[in-house]
DNA sequence: ATGGTCGATCCTCGA
């Protein structure tokens, strides 16, 4: 099973791309992140000429997650189940069945600046993403993938300069840890177990010519549970959609896997 | 060629 993660940055811009890649890469369940869209919007028809369900939790200008499937999509859920009683103020994460795999598309707040107002709501929602695992899914048993554009960088590799970024949102213990408290529930990212280089990255801003200039960061995860990690079979990078024209900021990250 | 973003919105904000 072919599951892929990419932040589109505006599905209706990217629409196009988005098209010839799923009808050249051919993934099973495609998550997309800040698709910019309300639900009425979406392009539904477009996915299933493609043979691909769909499902959308969007907002209108910002944020907005998808799950795209041809493996079946059930047990659609929107945002958190966590306990809490206030619903997640933002469209950030969407949850379906795919080919008996529990999936969630998450778009992880930015964060703006550390100790911004925005930067506790990211660490907050990285703790409402911990609790509804706890709450909904059996890592040890099932299969679960928790994949997005999670707005950190998880070690020093995966920075293009550990350096300038000192001290900044994306990398701070703060944020770090709160990605460690995913994995410490036994979720693996499954790109940094298969990869040990540092400079792969998923990310470059479209400012100051960073992605020519190899300038940016691994942000984008694919996280498993330990029954799907294990039948892991590769995961990559598909940084070609960084190119040409009207790309994405973001490439998608592909993670294959032999289940089902 | 020695610089340098993009998208959605409403001319500024968010990333």
């Amino acid at each position: 099973m072919r599951i892929v993660t990419w932040n589109v940055n505006s599905l209706k811009a990217r629409l196009g791309r988005v098209e010839a890649w799923i009808a050249a890469a051919e993934p099973d369940v495609l998550c997309l992140q800040e698709t910019k869209m309300a639900d009425e919007a979406f392009p539904h028809g477009a996915f299933a000429t493609l043979g691909y369900e769909s499902a959308h939790h969007g907002e209108g200008r910002w944020n907005g997650v998808a799950v795209i499937s041809r493996v079946g999509l059930d047990d659609v859920r929107p945002g958190f189940a966590d306990g809490r009683d206030d619903p997640d103020p933002d469209a950030r994460i969407l949850w379906a069945t795919c080919g008996g795999v529990r999936v969630a598309s998450c778009y992880i707040p930015n964060g703006r600046e550390v100790g911004h107002d925005h930067w506790h709501y990211k660490l907050d929602w990285l703790g409402r993403l911990h609790d509804d695992l706890v709450t909904n899914a059996d890592l040890a048993a099932d299969p679960v993938v928790v994949v997005g554009d999670f707005n950190v960088a998880i070690d020093d590799r995966d920075v293009w300069d550990p350096a300038a970024w000192e001290g900044a949102t994306h990398v701070t213990p703060e944020e770090r840890a709160a990605v460690q408290r995913l994995v410490d529930l036994g979720l693996v990212d499954v790109f940094r177990e298969r990869h040990d280089a540092g400079g792969l990255f998923s990310w470059w801003d479209y400012r100051d010519l960073a992605f020519p200039k190899g300038r940016g960061m691994r942000i984008d995860l694919v996280l498993a549970s330990p029954p799907a990690a294990a039948t892991l079979d590769f995961v990559f990078v598909d940084r070609n959609e960084r190119k040409g024209e009207k790309p994405s900021d973001h490439a998608p990250v592909i993670a294959d896997f032999t289940l089902g």
